[in-house]
DNA sequence: AGTGCAAATGCAAGTTATTCGCATTTAGAG
DNA sequence: CTCTAAATGCGAATAACTTGCATTTGCACT
């Protein structure tokens, strides 16, 4: 599925958000990119295209994104870091590359007859969970050996 | 299982961890709290004990507790702070209420099988994951309503 | 029991990732 | 085209963690 920058726009409207220089920009990047980023990375990619926004803004926007439902917010293991993804339809979870951070989408979520028989057990409200599992790619793996 | 001061030293030793007042009482705090601590609870416990532990060591003392695989490491939901955990034997999870905080063990680790299949599918390595359940315990959602 | 030294700690300053306050600019409804 | 609420840029602030270095301490070896 192609989209044009129209498109996007137009997406980002149906979700309620106003169509904005930084909020384009860094819808298109999450959605060229196919794998996680971190808000540092989008700041790069911008400053590449020869576009400036500023931190707090990709930050703004991120945070914006995640609570319409659209980015998904995780970490990156071994950093202290907040890594952002398009959210797929129906739930998935990435298996990350240590080493060149490309991900690999794991769908449909093996979690949900879990929750399940874990809410049954403990009697706890479930709201949310995280996963991340995380190792190397194929390619990583030949380079390093 | 009850154990004394003298068994934790012992305990730290037989994992090439020189026993020190920090990390005794680290340790300690640790094993009688169960649930996850961030290091500024670790911190205050210390603190509570009319004991002072600087900062900086209580961190360099979970680092190495984490590197010995004695404690786990890992993010509280919806923060930017890491939690510690002493690891069990046979890797489990947590079921982390978002109110208290109290947790509940997840074991066995439901996942060594879909790492298996993911590895044969993806010819990732795969090298480790981060699961963690969260949601209001039963004492906390009746406080809720 | 005393001694030496590598390892651990305390302290203060530094870093990193992220957030906030506020003045200015802008998208888009009317 | 105009107005206004919302978004942005900027700089400063914060939170969580890390580091460098001088001092102290555990413990192996007399």
């Amino acid at each position: 599925m192609v989209c044009s920058l129209e498109d996007h726009r137009e997406y980002l409207h149906q979700h309620g958000i106003k169509s904005t220089r930084p909020r384009n920009l860094v819808w298109e990047i999450l959605l060229t990119h196919d794998g996680i980023l971190s808000a540092e990375e989008i700041y790069q990619t911008v400053v590449q295209q020869g576009e400036t926004v500023n931190f707090s803004t990709i930050y703004r926007v991120l945070e914006l994104f995640v609570e319409k439902g659209l980015v998904e917010k995780s970490f990156f293991p071994g950093t202290q870091k907040n890594v952002f993804s398009v959210c797929h339809v129906g739930h998935t979870h990435h298996l990350i590359c240590l080493r060149c951070h490309k991900t690999v989408d794991i769908s449909p979520c093996p979690l949900s007859d879990l929750e399940k028989q874990i809410a049954a057990k403990t009697d706890f409200q479930i709201v949310g969970h995280h996963l991340e599992i995380y190792g190397y790619c194929p390619e990583c793996r030949k380079i390093m050996k």
